[in-house]
DNA sequence: GTAGAACTTCAAGTGAACTTGATGTCAAGG
DNA sequence: CCTTGACATCAAGTTCACTTGAAGTTCTAC
C-alpha cells in the first residue's frame, strides 16, 4: 500500500545516522522495524522522521530517556500524521523556551552573566 | 591585596559544582589553584567565573576540549577583566547564533522541520 | 593539643550514547 | 547457482564527564 520499505542502510544514508546507532535506538525502544523472512530490518518511511527527531533532541541536549517518553505519545497502530508530530514537538515548548532564553542571555553578554550571577 | 582566597569547598558551594568536578577540571587544565603549605588548594575569586563559564558552556553543548581552548585565550599572569571575559564570550557568538536559530526553528514547528528537511 | 570536618591523592567505577569486532546469514545481480 | 556486499547478533570496547572509595593529611575551633 504505502511505498517501499527501507533497509537499515538506506535509513542510515538518508538520516546520516550510523546503522549501529539505529540498532541501538531500536534496542532502547526509540525505533521499531519489521523483519523480512530472513530476519533483516525493514523500516517504514516515518522512521526517517523519528530518527531526525531523535537527533534534533540530542542536539538540544535532551537525553534518550526523555525522547523515549515523548515518542511513546505517538500513535501506536498507525503512521503518525503531521498533527501528531506537531503535538509532540509542542510538548517541548517550555523546555525549548528555557533553553533559548539561556542562550540569548549568554549571547547578549556572557561576561555580565558570569559577573552578575544571572545564571 | 585582593580579598581572601577560597577553599575548594567554598568554590563548590558557591558554584554548585562538586569538589570532585573542580579537581577534575584542574587535572584537565581548565582551572588553576595555588596551594597552602600543607598542599590544599586555594582559589582566587576569578575561579568562580571560570567555573560558571565552564558550566554554561556545558549546558550549551560545548565540550571541555573546546572550553579549554577558549579559556586558554584568557590572560596568563593577571586576573581577567570584564573585557577579557567579553572577548572570550564573543568568540562563541556564531556558535551561539547557530544554536539559537536551530532551537527557534524547532520551537516554531518541529513537525515541519522534520518534514521539510530544513535541519 | 586534640577532635573532627575538610582536605589530599590515586585508582577504579558509572552512565550515556554509541562503536567495534567476531562470526555468521541473507539477498540481489551476473 | 553462486558470489559478494549488506545484513544479523552479541559481547566488549570507547569517550566524555565526572563520581566514588580507600587511605591518609591538614586546618580550625575548642
Amino acid at each position: 500500500m504505502a511505498g517501499e520499505q527501507l533497509t537499515i542502510g538506506e535509513v542510515a544514508e538518508r538520516t546520516g545516522v550510523a546503522t549501529s546507532a539505529l540498532r541501538f535506538y531500536e534496542a532502547e525502544g526509540l525505533l521499531t522495524s519489521t523483519r523480512t523472512n530472513g530476519g533483516q530490518r525493514r523500516y517504514e518511511r516515518d522512521a526517517l522522521r523519528r530518527v531526525s527527531f531523535i537527533r534534533i533532541a540530542q542536539q538540544v541536549g535532551i537525553g534518550l530517556d526523555e525522547v523515549r517518553n515523548v515518542l511513546a505519545s505517538l500513535p501506536d497502530g498507525r503512521t503518525p500524521t503531521r498533527a501528531d508530530w506537531a503535538k509532540v514537538s509542542r510538548s517541548w515548548g517550555p523546555l525549548l523556551d528555557a533553553r533559548i532564553a539561556t542562550l540569548q542571555r549568554i549571547r547578549g553578554d556572557l561576561a555580565s552573566c558570569i559577573g552578575c550571577g544571572c545564571l
